[in-house]
DNA sequence: TTATAATATGCAATCGATTGCACAATTTTT
DNA sequence: AAAAATTGTGCAATCGATTGCATATTATAA
């Protein structure tokens, strides 16, 4: 019953013409008459002809698949960016190939090398945060696969890479929680300090340095940045004694933590104490009161990153100049942190 | 300085045996010998040897390539059917390639072309909400290709595929409103009835009838169910003067716009108006009150939905009964609809 | 009218791994 | 010791599309 899938032989075969003649019919190749071309066209429609994007990916040695590592796929920030990633690469009639590496070390660089031999033409990655041996993607990169880093990235690779001002972020946070009047800002930030969560914490610190308000060390708790992580810090932060009038988490979730204890605390947000996440995860919308936060642009930093690959696939490989997009993050101000209305 | 990729023959090369000794070798074919195997091996490793997948796909006929349709990615309960999809395929060294269909027919069916073309060995669709006509579908399973549909699926197409019981979903969120003591429940769903609102519908209906509550035809609001469906729903409920002591949205976010309005309109949650959700996205639990949900247990659905194609796969292609698999939904507990408590 | 260019198509190798069949070498059976 | 079975490799075709080069045909220029 399935006979068999349809190739470009059996149309020539039909049209008493060669496969290499259908082949370059159907990549409208100029040198094909146009009747010929007609043809073609439609002895594959007849023939319902489904192109073995396989066999040309053997010959031609690209396979129009793209490979995507992030650490979670199901987190709006990662979906977000993939769906960016998606709607480029369709565009081009590229595919995207997912993995995750699960934040693991190992597992991150089994799957870059499972899409390698999958023969993808470019990996996009977002680096767990665990990685601190690069030289898996130093190899690709003496290999020739195009390399795109985006959001979790380091400076130790030399490639391509699209980021947000994180640095920006940090400080349009903090800056906007001083001219709220807050004084006392604790921030919440990844114990594990790869580039974002530094850079954030440099604008924090830079904030306070312009507004001239003193650092405390005891504002400043690292930890995981889950929700039970943010708990945790706030409840600390109680305890301590050390007074505090605003957070400023360097993630949503934390940030979500901190509203739950300071609610069972009968604190209240924004009256006493002020609130700003990082990352405008869709919940943030929806917390009681709103969580102001960043907006990272997720689905652009997937276009973004999605342009550098090409821009890589298609330069002359010996003359590669690495290019860094830096997106910019949005302060979305939501009632968390609104003390004086203007 | 790239040097060529090394293949199969590099490796026979430099030990004097040929290609197909080697293939041989690195499959662990029982007719070669453990002492050509170590060489092989070591002489592979030696050359940082890299399969070339395309080129075994395209000899075998087979890509170790997944395709997933789904509406939309950067929504929770997708990605993370997806994730559970991937942790399964990864296991057994499959690869899996994501598209969007944005809900649009037409796009669904190109990117299943699309998909096809990329030979992938197999689908996992979750059908858009738009398309009526699947001959697609259809021609595919004609062909050969083996499909697996989740959550948005139909009849028309006889083919294998994992839902929820959305009706014992829609009966359970119903029955624990009424066990609650509320009376007059309004049920929000979906205009263009899919299964799985149809199915919820249906164990709304049920769940009255058992319980002699009569149905109000005034207290069904069909809309597309989003946050801001969500909200004309409440006040066109509020604003027709119909009583109504609860809500059952079959959406998480339809069922936030309800909040928000029922907020603004002073109206307590639960005391007043108890309130149930479906879905369990993220952001429910931090909701206030947190909100009453049904999960649907993604990752797992993932999973199932990856195991009945990989059956498909093993399967004697004639003798294949398509295979349902129906998970149970979970009902969570939580303040917006406790109005007793026990 | 002949030389030259342009146009349209065919030939055959190629991408890299797999696999049915053949065959030599060795071991086991009778 | 001859026949049969087992073991280990090699040969060559194959998967389907692409492409450099050759060639035949027609159109244009000299």
């Amino acid at each position: 019953m399935s006979s068999k899938k349809t190739t470009i032989h059996d149309i020539a075969e039909k049209l008493n013409i060669t496969a290499s003649t259908v082949s370059r019919a159907l990549n409208n190749n100029p040198r094909i008459s146009d009747t010929t071309k007609k043809a073609v066209l439609n002895m594959a429609q007849d023939l319902n002809y489904q192109p073995n994007n396989i066999a040309a990916a053997l010959r031609k040695g690209k396979s129009q698949l793209i490979g995507v590592i992030v650490p979670t796929i199901n987190r709006s920030f990662f979906s977000s960016v993939i769906r960016g990633v998606e709607e480029v690469a369709n565009q081009l009639n590229y595919r995207v190939v997912v993995s995750q590496s699960n934040e693991d070390s190992d597992n991150e660089i089994a799957t870059l090398n499972a899409l390698v031999n999958a023969r993808v033409d470019g990996v996009l990655v977002s680096i767990g945060k665990n990685t601190k041996d690069f030289d898996h993607y130093k190899n690709l990169i003496r290999r020739g696969v195009p390399l795109v880093l985006f959001d979790r990235t380091t400076n130790e690779i030399s490639t391509s890479q699209v980021i947000i001002d994180d640095f920006l972020g940090g400080y349009m946070a903090t800056e906007h929680l001083i001219k709220q009047g807050y004084k006392k800002i604790a921030h919440f930030t990844n114990y594990n300090k790869i580039n974002i969560y530094k850079e954030r914490y440099r604008g924090y610190i830079e904030a306070l340095k312009d507004y001239n308000i003193p650092f405390y060390n005891k504002l400043i708790c690292e930890s995981n940045m889950q929700l039970e992580d943010g708990r945790m810090c706030t409840e600390q932060l109680l305890r301590s004694g050390q007074k505090f009038d605003a957070i400023f988490s360097t993630s949503d979730y934390a940030a979500m933590g901190a509203m739950q204890v300071l609610k069972e605390n009968s604190i209240k947000i924004p009256e006493e104490v002020g609130l700003v996440g990082f990352s405008n995860e869709p919940f943030t919308s929806f917390t009681d009161p709103p969580l102001t936060t960043l907006s990272q642009f997720p689905i652009e930093m997937g276009h973004a990153a999605a342009e550098l690959f090409f821009e890589i696939l298609n330069s002359k490989k010996d003359k590669l100049i690495p290019q860094k997009t830096v997106l910019q993050p949005k302060l979305i101000v939501r009632a968390s942190s609104i003390k004086q209305r203007k």
